[in-house]
DNA sequence: AAATAAGCTTGACTCTTATCAAAGCAGGGA
DNA sequence: TCCCTGCTTTGATAAGAGTCAAGCTTATTT
């Protein structure tokens, strides 16, 4: 294990705005979000953006560019943020002395794909209202995880980044975040959201939530 | 190299509509395609069913299981079809021996994260005509990869599986093939599609491809 | 502090795709 | 072989989300 953190001691912050990588640059290194946000985009040749995740503390980037050694995505800080870097090699290797190391990878590479399958699910059956419903009770309950307020938290991404998440655009968001203010289930306030009323959200999207557990 | 031939020699044999497994049973090994066609696919509590994947020869199932021991999707063979049964703890076992195949699937787990992104681009960016363009060329070369012949072939899924994968009704995806039969670029006779002009369908999805490469 | 830019909200209108419905076709089983 | 069932096609209509536009708030720059 010491060798582990003698490993992972390089840390790097960023500025708000500021490129962790982009799509197309070699790939050397899994990065873990140590403090602050991030979004991961995929661009098309035409300029449109999907952004296909925001990341918080403790989650990894760079999952996708293993396979062609090109990192896949762009990685871009939200706010001020620090990272640890993981060199991809060196990790590797040392997973093949602690067999738990090992399938800890393993198990983190799962995940992803297991959350791309539910984004999938959110992107190709779901209404507008759904779509914002399961993103943020998703944020709410990933805050909460971590030690902060489920209920009262501070949107780090714009209108538009939503929109891209979500496959909707931001004209949608913004009317979709008044009508369930409109309901009474939240208060927004420019970035500010207050949950009033989650329950109410997620009866929106116990139907359509994944069927087996989280 | 033996070792592994020993582990993945059993195989299993699939009527076509049969379960390989289903979301929520116990995870215990991967599957590769040997011959056929399978689909995988997520269903919502209310039974809306989205479609994540086609696989065929040579392509894994069951990587999104590793994470929590238990399947995230079903399985089910299109057609008449056989895999290769992966135990996935022999393999973890095994792959901390070689190397090469511990990089291996490192790098197959990745690819498959890829591929959930470049999906969920579509799902989140495209119109109708241009997620069955994608759709219609990514099985022509994947095809095409496989020996087959790349602008005439069979489609082993239903209109509804189709749409189920691309975010539309079968109504939709219908539609679409007919304006695109009447255009000159295709012909579609039921489940068999012949590629007249695949560089009018290429030249649909220019724009909206990813950036950076395949 | 004023000026400017960026992001957000809301309204009016349009367009794409979903929904509902009916009819046609094809393959499998008796 | 014939019938039945399931899949597909096509049309008419409706609903949801997108587009365009204007005004407003907040943040940034000078």
């Amino acid at each position: 294990m010491s060798q582990l953190d003698a490993v992972i001691r390089q840390s790097r912050r960023l500025k708000r705005g500021e490129y962790l990588f982009r799509s197309g640059e070699s790939f050397k290194s899994l990065y873990a979000v140590r403090t602050g946000v991030f979004k991961t985009s995929v661009a098309s040749q035409d300029g449109r953006e999907q952004v296909t995740g925001f990341l918080m503390s403790g989650e990894l980037m760079g999952l996708d560019g293993i396979s062609s050694n090109v990192h896949g995505c762009d990685a871009i800080a939200l706010e001020d943020s620090e990272v640890c870097e993981l060199p991809f090699g060196r990790m590797e290797g040392l997973s093949r002395e602690i067999p738990s190391l090992q399938h800890h990878f393993y198990r983190l590479m799962s995940r992803e794909i297991v959350r791309d399958q539910n984004v999938m699910l959110l992107l190709g059956n779901m209404k507008a209202e759904e779509r914002l419903a399961a993103f943020l009770l998703n944020l709410s309950q990933r805050l909460a995880s971590r030690g902060f307020a489920a209920n009262d938290f501070i949107l780090r991404m714009s209108r538009e980044e939503i929109g891209s998440f979500l496959g909707l655009k931001l004209e949608t968001v913004s009317r979709t975040l008044s009508k369930f203010q409109q309901q009474g289930w939240l208060v927004v306030d420019h970035k500010h959201i207050q949950l009033i009323k989650p329950e109410e959200l997620k009866a929106l999207i116990a139907g359509c939530a994944h069927a087996h557990g989280v």
